[in-house]
RNA sequence: GCGGAGAUUGCCGAGCUAGGACAAAGGCGAUGGAUUCAGGGUCCAUUUCCGUAGGGAUUCGUGGGUUCAAAUCCCACUCUCCGCACCA
């Protein structure tokens, strides 16, 4: 459709408030939900998948009778957006142009600086990409209600959260208490994924090393290791020689680690004194005693040690570690090597080394370090390490850990499993916080429930029921507050933020009755929670409130009890292990019955040219660029019909071109149709009948969410058919007369610009056929027998090609002969046994070809007869027709009848 | 190692939960043809092998099994992907 025709239905659906629902206690509501983007930036074709399957689900199920609710509204929650704010105001570099590039999309080039400059303030960049995302939503046709529209910073939804929290908290599901988590020490803030840069698309986690305490003359060191089980192969320490080394105290010791790893120690230990800088030479000049083992060893200097990872002091192994021996190889270091796991197999640091040559080529020493970590974890069993010795290395890595610990000859020392930077550029690391609030999804009444409303649900699709089971099990305590943040303040304790993703877990209630709860908030600048209990959880009627206050509450409760209960949730795969599993926590902690969801559908990952979407491929394809450059419907369509919802979907040039072409195809049709009277020859006949079969299809498919086989049924499916009718030399207007209403009213889901022009155009143009239902029961409207008449035609014309390949004739003509009397007669006495005589003979043929007779018998006679033109010119050969009356050697049965060309 | 998904004809990708017309949908690619077509548009046909009659043979990761009948069910194995775990 072009854009001046796409322009006029979003405005004219807008201006009509179709798309906004009131209670209607006779109709069954549906209310599908998709979640609220976050408004730090524009939308790309990626994002567009979740939001299109939405709106297709809402006007499905529009289409059907329901009484659809299908909102949208926004989150400001958590850190990016003050962040990106910050970095606009203190002009970093990369944000302006990162900014400028989204503007100038969607803005003229003299305004940007001017919008730019008003992003300085957080809240004007939350409130110009939310209009922009409104504007994309309607250009793209999504019939979304507006009108409830809210974001997460709105002051009326704010006390909705602080409710939420305090229901978590009566129930005894808030924690306070010391946990390691990501922090930032410039930002003094707890950081979560949303706030790592690129937390998206590689997680950072948080690993916890045993800080090994090696004793020397004058002080400790602590060495970070992963594996402590190795204790008693160690044959050295390394050391940077460039790096800055700092002395601590804690629990009466001097313990020496780099100048970061002492920032980092103290961030996760209670009483940590930091007493000054040592110089490395002295550390390398001192020898230190190995726990356990206490046997003395040498600090060497390397290189390759990095200050920041960890304590900055590794302890060597090179009977374990390929790296320490490479070290060992490359620089002839000779102390003994000692072997402290043992494995069946052939593997071991010198196999490694040696099999891929990683002295002299270290390309692939991670793997190779991999491949002996497994092996040596999974199949190793302890030597030469003491008591420890015949232990496995899974045991015994417990087991040794364990015992330096009590002794103190080891703490626990964490570390971020890699490099990372907040969004605003300052260093991730692991703090242990002690007074950190938590939402503690652990108790078991809580996961029991979480467990039955999950198998409740209905899943699209099916696979994903599992992955949320492991996934409620999987949680445990997660901290809800931060430092700072757009958000809402903690009620129990003012000076923390609740966290981003915590306050969207119940956050789809509000679009129910947002109108009054904002009324609410106007009229008494709170919303206190008796009044919430009542609208939501049916508690008695608090008594003391005005009349404007009650009746609102009232309205907001009928709005609740009519519209809640989330029928249907639609995100994507990332959100199962936090977004999606705190939805089913929450709910299940706070509600019951019919307010629990219903469903949930998990879309597959989109890509673009082949890549994932990302900046440094240079593959991000906003949806206004698509808009304009393709149309909705287009965009709609590859959505819908290019790849199964569970699959992953790849935005191409050479896919988009085949839908556009199909698409094309289409409103040619429908440019030219011009309505006239049905056809009632056969064709025509077999048409209609084929086309409800496609809208049984399509319906059966929509109902159990598999979007792209429904309209492979209905789009491409009813078009080759309109080809069909073409070959047979009908004509496609005739044919489309009688179905046209209901094949756009079921294309309208996916092709609504499309159809809605056409419904004005072609069936009425006082409607809107986006406010259309269909009427479901069409089984009186398909007649089979001329399906399976135009299935024998196929059928024979097949066979007829058939036997024109292999055949090197040139064949002028086909004799058709079908069944006659006799052996209609035979097929109905003989599994009877009571055959007459003259009958027998025709059993040898019977045998041989009964599985390939029709089990109907059909007028073949008269199929071919009314198709003799059609079969001549598709198969350019001329064609008789006989219908036997005789018994032959050879018989002609239904479905097969003989075919003889000279 | 654990958990999950998967292995289909040149490629992509259905079908496999309810085994039977499946040589296996659809798309792409390729080949041939049509269209007053001049080369990328549209349409039609073909695209495992053999065959001068609609047939036959061999196929759905590998090897077994159940069955009159298996791409579809069962067992074992190999490999791939994802999550978790693991790593100086």
């Amino acid at each position: 459709m072009e854009r001046s025709i796409e322009e006029k239905w979003r405005d004219r659906w807008a201006e009509s408030h179709i798309f906004e629902p009131v209670i209607d206690v006779g109709r069954k509501k549906f209310f599908v939900t998709v979640p609220w983007p976050y408004t730090n930036g524009s939308l790309h074709v990626g994002h567009g998948r979740t939001y299109t399957l939405g709106d297709i689900v809402a006007r499905y199920k529009r289409l059907t009778g329901y009484n659809v609710l299908f909102p949208m509204g926004f989150h400001e929650s958590g850190t990016p957006i003050l962040a990106f704010s910050e970095r606009l105001r203190n002009g970093d570099k990369d944000t302006i142009k990162l900014y400028r590039n989204y503007l100038s999309e969607y803005e003229k080039p003299e305004d940007i600086d001017r919008i730019l400059e008003s992003f300085r303030e957080p809240q004007n960049i939350a409130d110009y990409f939310s209009r922009v995302i409104i504007k994309d939503f309607m250009d793209l046709g999504y019939s979304i209600d507006w009108s409830r529209k809210f974001t997460s910073a709105d002051p009326f939804y704010q006390e909705v959260v602080k409710w939420q929290f305090n229901q978590l908290n009566e129930k005894g599901l808030i924690k306070k208490g010391s946990y390691p988590i990501l922090y930032s020490i410039k930002d003094e803030n707890a950081v979560g994924e949303d706030d790592i840069k690129d937390g998206d698309t590689d997680k950072v986690s948080i690993e916890e090393f045993t800080g090994v305490l090696f004793r020397g003359e004058k002080y400790y060191l602590m060495a970070a290791s992963l594996r402590p089980e190795t204790i008693f192969g160690v044959t050295n320490l390394w050391l940077n020689p460039s790096a800055t080394y700092g002395l601590i105290r804690y629990r009466g010791m001097d313990i020496v680690m780099s100048d970061s790893g002492c920032k980092k120690f103290s961030m996760q230990h209670e009483g940590v004194q930091y007493k000054g800088d040592v110089p490395s030479e002295d550390i390398i000049a001192s020898e230190f005693q190995v726990p356990l083992s206490n046997e003395k060893i040498g600090v060497l200097t390397a290189s390759f040690v990095d200050p920041d990872n960890g304590t900055g002091i590794v302890y060597s192994v090179p009977g374990h570690s390929i790296f320490d021996y490479i070290y060992y190889e490359k620089n002839s270091i000779k102390n003994k090597i000692r072997k402290v796991v043992k494995v069946d197999s052939n593997i071991s640091v010198k196999f490694l080394v040696e099999k891929y040559d990683l002295v002299n080529n270290d390309g692939k020493l991670k793997e190779a370090t991999q491949e002996l970590y497994k092996e040596e974890f999974y199949n190793g069993t302890l030597i030469n390490s003491g008591e420890y010795s015949g232990m496995s290395v899974e045991e015994g890595r417990e087991a040794i850990r364990k015992e330096m610990q009590e002794k103190h000859l080891a703490f626990i020392f964490y570390e971020t499993s890699r490099k990372a930077v907040t969004r605003s550029g300052s260093e991730v690391t692991v703090a242990v916080l002690n007074d950190q609030w938590f939402i503690d999804y652990s108790p078991e009444w809580l996961k029991e429930k979480a467990h039955n409303l999950v198998n409740s649900m209905k899943f699209y699709p099916e696979l994903y029921r599992k992955l949320m089971n492991d996934a409620v099990d999987w949680l445990k305590e997660r901290p809800c507050a931060r430092r700072r943040g757009i958000g809402t303040k903690l009620p129990f304790d003012e000076r923390w933020v609740i966290e981003s993703l915590s306050d969207s877990t119940i956050y789809m209630l509000a679009y129910t009755n947002k109108k009054e709860l904002e009324n609410l908030y106007s009229h008494l600048q709170r919303i206190p929670y008796d009044i919430l209990d009542y609208i939501l959880l049916g508690k008695q009627v608090p008594e003391n409130y005005d009349e404007f206050t009650m009746s609102n509450a009232l309205k907001a409760k009928d709005e609740f009890n009519y519209w809640y209960g989330n029928d249907l949730r639609i995100t994507a795969p990332p959100h199962i292990s936090n977004h999606l599993a705190f939805f089913i926590m929450n709910h299940s902690a706070i509600f019951r019955g019919k307010e629990l969801p219903g469903g949930l559908m998990i879309s597959g990952l989109v890509i673009s040219n082949g890549a994932k979407i990302s900046k440094s491929k240079g593959n991000v394809i906003s949806l206004l660029e698509i808009i304009k450059h393709y149309s909705a419907d287009i965009y709609r369509l590859f959505m819908a019909a290019g790849a199964d919802i569970s699959s992953l979907l790849d935005w191409n040039e050479k896919d988009l071109s085949s839908v556009m072409k199909r698409y094309s195809y289409f409103t040619d049709i429908l440019d030219g149709y011009s309505p006239g009277n049905d056809g009632d020859n056969y064709i025509y006949t077999w048409f209609k009948s084929s086309f409800y079969r496609n809208l049984k299809t399509y319906i059966a498919d929509m109902e159990s969410m598999n979007i792209r086989d429904s309209y492979i049924a209905i789009f491409y499916n009813v078009m080759n058919d309109l080809k069909n009718v073409e070959n047979h030399g009908g004509s496609i207007n005739t044919a489309l007369n009688p179905v046209l209403p209901d094949w756009l009213k079921a294309l309208s889901p996916i092709i609504p610009f499309a159809a809605e022009e056409y419904w004005h155009r072609h069936v009425d143009n006082n409607s809107f056929v986006s406010a259309q239902t269909i009427d479901i029961n069409i089984d009186g409207k398909i007649d089979y027998n001329v399906l399976k008449s135009e299935n024998y035609l196929d059928r024979v014309i097949s066979d007829i090609r058939e036997i024109l390949k292999i055949i090197h004739i040139d064949a002028k003509r086909a004799t058709i002969t079908v069944y006659g009397d006799k052996q209609k007669k035979f097929l109905e006495d003989y599994p009877g046994g009571n055959l007459d005589r003259e009958y027998r003979t025709m059993i040898g043929d019977y045998m041989k070809n009964k599985n390939r007779i029709a089990p109907e018998m059909l007028d073949e006679y008269s199929i071919i007869e009314n198709n003799k033109g059609y079969l001549e010119s598709i198969l350019k050969i001329n064609v008789d027709i006989v219908k036997t009356d005789i018994i032959q050697k050879k018989n002609p049965w239904p479905g097969r009848p003989l075919i003889e060309i000279s």
